[in-house]
RNA sequence: GGCGCAUUCGUCUAGCGGCUUAGGACACCUCCCUCUCAAGGAGGAGAUCACCGGUUCGAAUCCGGUAUGCGCUACCA
């Protein structure tokens, strides 16, 4: 008997994985690398129906993306595979018909129709939904009626009638499940294959999984799954029920609450240390004060102890914000490699590609501390690279400024500009800064000017600095643009 | 309807009977820095700890009830 910890991420590939999906496998991972402990993943692909082309892919991208990679499952195979449970379908063949003949399941005939009215009419007389029970006794000669009919039944579990099921969840401590409260649920379906129930059951004692670590929505069903494992004499693994993870209207993350695919943040240029850290932290916590953390100390420090026990709301300011500090925390270099697919896929089509590498290792220290994404880079930048700048000329001209002033201060910032020899942040700043005072401007002013004429915009990164990777003919060329723009009238 | 779980600032959370005038973070506001925007620094505002009872010398912390929210109640997972 070994005390071997092994947990599993078990996803079913019926849509992209969204964060509460990631959070799990987050946290199941965590805790299998804390206890030194094997990380399965198995692909719950039961659903026919159901069933999203690419799932699997994204799924295992998106743990791969995350750094969360694992031991046994899809790819690197493993001693208890296959790991995909569509291959599995003759070990659950085989359980549920030993279930039959121990008399823990049945053969269920019941028509789809007959069940929804079932249903309608519980509802109607304000009953429990639930299977009544109509095959459960049904005789040997009743049977084979029915299948001569050439229906093909379903495998019934026989719940017991009465009894409790209690047990203790790693989490929220001891829960106690009523029998009777639970409906004959179905273990094989028609087509053929399991439902999760069964599925999981079985793999999870032949794949010996040690603890369960799922999201919350689980919690009622433990008691059925734990009665399947008494009547197939297997012991159950420790059970441990996480926090959902809830849309800003405190409803189960969807589709209208923006981004909920792990694979769109991605997208959207956010980091994946940022995931791991905001993610264990929605519903992990390690004090009262620990906000960054890296992953080594997370799987240090994690323990089942500090996972709360209520629902999280996913922030999404705070995962910005967050986002921002792991991207001033890279290195130069390591900044511009991950933006540049963004900047390749997000500057306008006009700019030619590829883009020359110097140069946009001169504009990204720039822009590092003000990028919250590395989506949003190409639009900080796009400046660099654009030949016509496109603003509104009204914006040259700053406050307490008209007209007249501005296009002098222009003209005079152009002559100085001109005239240097060396062109550097010191030197421009050398010559402008004494401008501004010739000028009676504030530097504020001057420099707000530029800042449009040089960007075209009011907000940019330090003018001097933008002015020396632009270069001077380009700088001049601009400022020439916006003499331009300022003589001509507004319409 | 039944069953289950949960309930501390808008949000994420700390707190596990006295150290709490309930701490931190995001967001918000003010100020400083400053050529704008960021970043950074200093402050501020924001929670009668869902409510009602009980236990106790003492409760956000323990117990009970109520309310509310969420989950499950499928031949979905």
């Amino acid at each position: 008997m070994t005390s071997q910890v092994r947990v599993r991420f078990a996803p079913s590939p019926t849509g992209y994985p969204h964060v509460g999906n990631i959070r799990t496998a987050l946290f199941n991972w965590l805790f299998s690398r804390h206890w030194g402990g094997s990380f399965i993943v198995r692909i719950e692909d039961t659903d026919v129906v159901r069933k999203v082309e690419g799932a699997v892919e994204a799924i295992l991208d998106s743990l791969r993306w995350l750094g969360l990679l694992w031991d046994e499952g899809p790819e690197v195979g493993g001693k208890h595979g296959p790991y995909f449970q569509s291959q599995r379908l003759k070990t659950y063949h085989e359980v549920a018909e030993r279930l039959v003949l121990q008399g823990n399941a049945y053969y269920c005939y019941c028509s789809p129709r007959r069940l929804e009215g079932m249903r309608a009419e519980q509802v109607r007389r304000k009953q429990p939904p639930g299977y009544d029970r109509h095959c459960r006794n049904l005789s040997p000669k009743e049977r084979s009626q029915k299948e001569d009919e050439g229906i093909t039944p379903v495998v019934r579990f026989k719940t017991p009638l009465e009894g409790k099921t209690p047990f203790n969840d790693l989490i929220r401590g001891e829960v106690v499940f009523e029998n009777r409260a639970i409906d004959d649920y179905v273990l094989l379906k028609s087509d053929g294959y399991p439902t999760y129930h069964l599925a999981n059951v079985v793999d999870d004692h032949l794949m010996q999984i040690s603890h369960v670590l799922r999201a919350e929505e689980w919690l009622s069903s433990t008691p059925r799954h734990l009665l399947l494992y008494q009547a197939l004499g297997f012991s159950p693994p420790q059970f441990a029920h996480l926090p959902m993870i809830l849309g800003s209207d405190r409803s189960k993350l969807s589709k209208r609450h923006g981004a909920v695919s792990i694979t769109e943040y991605r997208e959207e240029g956010y980091l994946p240390e940022t995931m791991v850290n905001f993610l264990a932290l929605l519903g992990w916590s390690l004090d009262d004060k620990t906000e960054i953390i890296s992953p080594k100390e997370l799987v240090d420090k994690f323990s089942l102890e500090r996972v709360s026990k209520t629902a999280a709301i996913f922030n999404k300011d705070k995962l910005s914000w967050m986002n921002g500090v792991y991207i001033r925390s890279l290195s130069l270099d390591d900044f511009t490699q991950r933006a540049l697919p963004f900047l390749e896929e997000g500057l306008p089509a006009s700019v030619k590609r590829p883009l020359p590498p110097d140069y946009v290792k001169k504009i990204m220290p720039l822009i590092q501390e003000r990028a919250k994404t590395l989506a949003e880079v190409p639009e900080l930048v796009r400046f660099f690279f654009t030949q016509e700048l496109d603003y509104d000329s009204r914006l040259l001209i700053g406050k307490g400024m008209n007209q007249e002033v501005t296009f002098g201060a222009l003209k005079e910032a152009k002559a100085k500009i001109a005239e240097l020899k060396t062109f550097d942040t010191d030197s421009l700043e050398s010559v402008l800064r004494p401008l501004a005072a010739g000028l009676g401007l504030k530097t504020g002013q001057l420099f707000g000017t530029l800042r449009v004429a040089i960007t075209g915009q009011t907000a940019a990164p330090p003018l001097f600095q933008t002015m020396a990777v632009l270069g001077k003919e380009k700088c001049l060329e601009r400022i020439n643009d916006a003499l331009e723009n300022l003589a001509r009238p507004a319409s």
